[in-house]
Parts: structure tokens; C-alpha cells; sequence
DNA sequence: GAAATTTTTTCAAACGTTTGCATTCAATAT
DNA sequence: ATATTGAATGCAAACGTTTGAAAAAATTTC
């Protein structure tokens, strides 16, 4: 018994003797449908659990309401900040969000793109993996560039597309930052940097470092140090900083996770924050209000990153043949809390 | 310019004056294909970036290769956790995976099921939303199973389906963190529960409780209270535990977000961890290795029970037609740290 | 050089649905 | 009685691909 092969119209078509059109008309309420007909045909379809198959519309139709989403990594708070906002936005639209885990790797980025292709996704929201920014590949863009499918970027961005894109302020952010950091008196401050190359680590540097220029206040390269985004990577870079001579008076770290792993460090040293030595992250994750102290970071909005893109991808979908990519650069916000008030 | 339309198997045969089908059979290194025809074939849709289309494929051979995974939320560290486990079996295996956040709703969980068996799906993951375990309806579930379609419970389940489910051990993961409390020499021990109603949240109670009683401890009502899973929903709960006459010496957090929230209430408080008061959560999620001091808490292999749920689909699929559901309990895990390591 | 064989290519159907146009049939108008 | 209308239904093509069977072309054999 084949009971689990889906019902079909021409499975209704056979039972009511008629054709397949009239099947189809009367499931979609057309009006050149008898009235009987109509409703005997909707009837038996519910009863045996008819369920329109969209692939064979997808087909037809050339639209799979299907979108890509091609990240990194989904396990830190902003990433799925900004897949929620992606979904505010798109599920009610009826889109089906097709979501890619590269884990930082080209090889895997560039299948899921192919794949998302062959699906015939109608758009694409891309943030780059670390190993595609490293080698500067982006033949499997063109491709997507070519079929016309649009491609939104998501932080992590290649200068040379012409595509829309949807970035945090990062700079502006991490120069909120340190300003803050020496307007409350901090004078060595260090920095736990993410991986090189990466948009999202320079930029956040970048703001780091300008903004101590700025004020006149020495770089010291033995301040700035490398982590990987999470909580373990800031272990030792953060021993070795408060084990230097002249140890830093106050610390910068790329992100929430580094800022907790540097606290956690700080105290084991037995530092009193913020007196002792302060601390900033990025981020503005959930925990970082609730960690004692609590931490003072950058608000990043993913889930409004999230939306906005969808904006950029709708608006790209449906302007006119002569379509203008939008940049899109959201402000970062500084939320200040215990973890750098000295008084 | 139509430059845009996805280069067909047609637009090829036109261009070599043959039919489909050689194309076709070229593409597909097919042996009763000339040499030099596929060569020529072959390098001519490279050059013009010819990508099969998948949607016809799916439509000819009822094969969509991609699979549903409906779950409450994905902002926090175990749900994504499991689709990385979901992900990391099953992309190489050239499954796509559609995540459909229901937010607890269950509308929006029947309409995404719907949705689902209406592209096709090949298998559904579900965790199922709070309201639907509340109003215990299922009626949308049944559509699932009447099209055998493979569905693979996680975690949150019904008792009722002979379906295949992926579970963790709630009930002895409370079980014994509550007797580590013990043993250690806690006496009052209150419970930050989940939401009620929830397999999670009851199982993880029900541990509690029984631990409790094994050990004929008393039983307190007021110190049972409940939370909502994250970090703000333990904040007003726990002040209220800290300010009974008689206060508890300990709490036992439905998961590590909550338990965090007490921590940050309790230092605020001025109690000393684990001296004056000891804590454990639930999840051993990356941050609670490194809160300050570190927290106790239960490991929930999230990962595991993503790739175990992807054998128990691989199974149902490939299994023959009378088909065994399986349950796979996945046991949970002491952590002890310090917010519990009272001498 | 014709027959037999092998290699290569084409035909046609199939997957499930929609839709413009043609057709049927009954009812109304002349 | 016939033409005219209108309502209801059917036909056929289309979306892009694969595949068994048939056909055509090329090669070998005698």
C-alpha cells in the first residue's frame, strides 16, 4: 500500500471524472468553476489531505520563495541575532530561509553558494568566511553575480562587488570605546583583537588605534594582541598583557566573549574591576549586563542588520532592470556599565 | 539582454544542434556518449556557467533533498548547538537544511509544518513550541505522519506519536546536581524552574524534587520558582528567594542564563559564592566556564543530540517498511565547578 | 558492397501544476 | 427552429531534466 505518495491533482481529477484543470481552478477558487463542483472537489481534497506540491510550481513558475543564508558559524548571539532578523522580516512574506554553515571555510562557502544556485534560490545573504577573505577568491561570487540573483552582504564584505550591503559601524563603535575608556582616566589600553584580516577586526582597530592617536596617547604594539572571537582565545593573550612590565590599565576586546574571558583572568589575578583595570567589549550579547561586573560594550543590532537586509534584498527584487546597490552602515552604540567606572 | 536567465540543457542543444538528451547524457558522463561531444559539451557549459536545476530533478524524481527543522527559538547556545550537530552529518550527505523559528507560536509551527510538506521536505526535525505543548493540539502533526514523512523529535516531545526522539537526560542531569548540593552540605536548596508544562522544564523539576526526597530533605514551596530560560527572567525571582525570612543556601537553575542572573543578584547582594550561597545551572554552555567564579552546571550535548537525531532520520529512511521508531536518551553530565565548591 | 554489428543520437514520456484558448452544452433571444 | 449568448469544462503546452527504447549513423565483417 502506497498510502504515503502525496495525493496529486490528477488523483482528484480521476475521482471526479473531470480533468486536472478543473481540478486545479477549483482549488484556486476560480470563477468559471460551477459552484458543486467547487465545493465537492474542495472537500475531498482536505479529506485526503491534498497539499499542493511547489516544487512542481517552483518549476513552472521559476520562484522558489527560497533565500540563502551563508554564515560563518551560527553559535555567538549576534549571528543568530541576525538570522532572527532576517526571518521577522522574510517568514511572513512566505520565503524559506536556506541556512549555510561555512565554518570560516572557502571550500564550503563555495558549494553552498553552487548549491543554493542549482536550488535556484532567489536570493542570497552572504557574510564571507575567513579563509575566502584570506585567499581573495571570489570566482564563485561571479557566478552568483552573473545569474542575477541578489547578494546581500552581511558585515563581512569585498569591496570590488557592486551588491547591496548591511554593516555595524564598527570604527565609530570602537572609538566610542577607547574614548570612553580614557575619558574615564584609563591610560594603558590594550587591545584583544580578532583574527587579522577580517573586516570586522580591522575596522574595530582601526577605531582603536585612531582613537588613541587622537589623544596622544602612545601605541604600544605589546598591547595588542590576538583572539578568535571566544571566550578561550582571550585566556592567554590576557595572562601574557598582565604579565608584562608595565601591564595595561585597561582592556579592549573585540568582542563580549573576549571581554568575559579577560575578566575572568583579571579576577583570578585578583584585580578589582574596574579599579584596578577596566574593560570593554562589543557586542552587547544578553550576558554582558549580567556578568559582575557588569560589562561596559558597543551595542552591535543584529536583529535590525537582520532586517534591514531584508530590506536591501526586497528593494533589489523589486526596483526597476537599472538596480543601484545599497550600503547600508547601521550605528554601533556604546552602553556603558560597571566594567570601566572607576570613579 | 536577458542575460540574466539560467543557461537550460535546451539552450546547449540548441547551440550544438543536438537534443536534450545527448546534452544530458553528456553532462552525466553517460558511456554511449562520443568523446568528443562531451568534451565539447563539458566545456562550453563551463563557460557559460550552466548549473543544473535542481527543482526540475526534484520534480522528476520526487527527491528534494532538503530537510525542515522547526524549532522555538535559535538565540540560544544549545539550539544552535543542535543544528550544528544537524548540519555537521548531514550537508556532506547534500541535505539542506530549512530552519523555521516558531517563536513558541504555535500557529506559526503549523503553518511552517505545512509549509514544509508542501516543498517537499524529505524529513522534519521538530522541537515542539510551548503553545502547542500547552493546548496539546497535534492535529498538524498527524498530516506528517500520514505522509510518512520522517519526523524526529528533539528534546521537547509528544508521548503519543511513534516517532523516532533525541533527548537528553533532564531528569538525572537535576537528579544529580542536586546531590552534588548535598553532598556538599547545602541544606535549602531552591529551584529557578522553567516554564511550566515543558518536558525540559518538568523533567529537570521532577530531579529536583525526587533528589530532595531521597535524601528527606524538606520540601519548600517557596523556593520554587519560575523562570523563562534567559538571563532577565531569573532576576526578579531570585531577589525574592534572597529576601525570604528564610533564604536558601543554594540554587539550582533551570539552565546556565538563569543561573547567571541569580549569580549577579546574589553578588549584588553581597553574598559570597559558594560560601554564602552555592549555584548550578544547566547547559554548560562556553560562558559558564568562565563567570566569575565559574559555574557548576550540567552538561546537555547539544551537538551529539543533532547528530544522533540525524542518524535516527537516516535510519527511518533507509530502514524497510516496518519501521521502529527509536528513542535515544543521550545522558547528561555533572560539571563541577566552583560556584558550587563550597570546603 | 551488402549485411551485421557497434556506436551514437533522438524520441517520447514522465514528474505536478497552471493557463490561454478551444470546446461543449444548455439556456436565452430572435 | 436557429442563432446568440454564457457558463463550465477540457486540451495542450510549458517549466527543465532524465531515461528506456527506438532510430540513425558509423564501423566492422564477410
Amino acid at each position: 500500500m502506497n498510502s504515503s505518495r502525496p495525493v496529486t491533482i490528477k488523483d482528484i481529477a480521476r475521482r471526479f471524472r473531470c480533468s486536472p484543470s478543473t481540478v486545479s481552478r477549483a482549488l484556486n477558487d476560480h470563477p468559471a468553476i460551477n459552484e458543486d463542483t467547487r465545493k465537492n472537489i474542495q472537500e475531498y481534497a482536505k479529506e485526503v489531505g491534498y497539499q499542493r506540491n511547489e516544487v512542481s510550481l517552483s518549476l513552472l513558475n521559476k520562484k522558489t520563495a527560497s533565500l540563502g543564508v551563508v554564515v560563518p558559524t551560527i553559535s555567538n548571539y549576534y549571528e543568530t541575532a541576525v538570522i532572527e532578523g532576517l526571518h521577522t522580516v522574510l517568514q511572513p512574506m512566505g520565503y524559506t530561509l536556506n541556512i549555510c554553515v561555512t565554518n570560516e571555510s572557502y571550500l564550503l562557502e563555495k558549494e553552498s553558494l553552487s548549491k543554493l544556485l542549482s536550488n535556484r534560490t532567489e536570493g542570497i545573504f552572504l557574510s564571507v568566511s575567513q579563509e575566502t577573505y584570506d585567499a581573495g577568491y571570489y570566482e564563485h561570487l561571479e557566478n552568483v553575480i552573473q545569474r542575477k540573483t541578489p547578494l546581500i552582504f552581511i558585515d563581512r564584505e569585498y569591496e570590488d562587488f557592486e551588491t547591496s550591503r548591511a554593516t555595524v559601524d564598527d570604527y565609530h563603535g570602537a572609538f566610542a570605546a577607547v574614548e570612553h575608556l580614557i575619558s574615564i582616566g584609563y591610560k594603558q589600553i590594550a587591545h584583544l583583537k580578532g583574527p587579522n584580516g577580517l573586516t570586522v577586526s580591522e575596522q574595530r582597530f582601526k577605531g582603536y588605534i585612531n582613537c588613541l592617536k587622537k589623544y596622544n596617547m602612545p601605541i604600544r604594539e605589546d598591547l595588542i594582541l590576538n583572539t578568535n572571537f571566544n571566550v578561550e582565545s582571550a585566556i592567554l593573550p590576557t595572562k601574557r598583557l598582565l604579565e608584562l612590565a608595565s601591564p595595561p590599565d585597561a582592556i579592549f576586546g573585540v568582542n563580549d566573549q573576549v571581554a568575559i574571558g579577560a575578566m575572568r583572568v583579571a579576577k583570578d589575578k585578583g584585580l578589582r574591576i574596574p579599579q584596578d583595570i577596566g574593560l570593554v567589549g562589543f557586542d552587547n550579547s544578553p550576558i554582558s549586563a549580567y556578568t559582575f561586573p557588569s560589562l561596559t560594550t558597543v551595542h552591535r543590532p543584529g536583529r535590525k542588520i537582520g532586517m534591514e537586509a531584508s530590506r536591501l534584498f526586497l528593494n533589489q527584487l523589486n526596483g526597476s532592470g537599472d538596480f543601484a546597490p545599497e550600503s547600508i552602515v547601521l550605528p554601533s552604540e556604546l552602553v556603558i556599565r560597571e566594567s570601566s567606572l572607576r570613579i
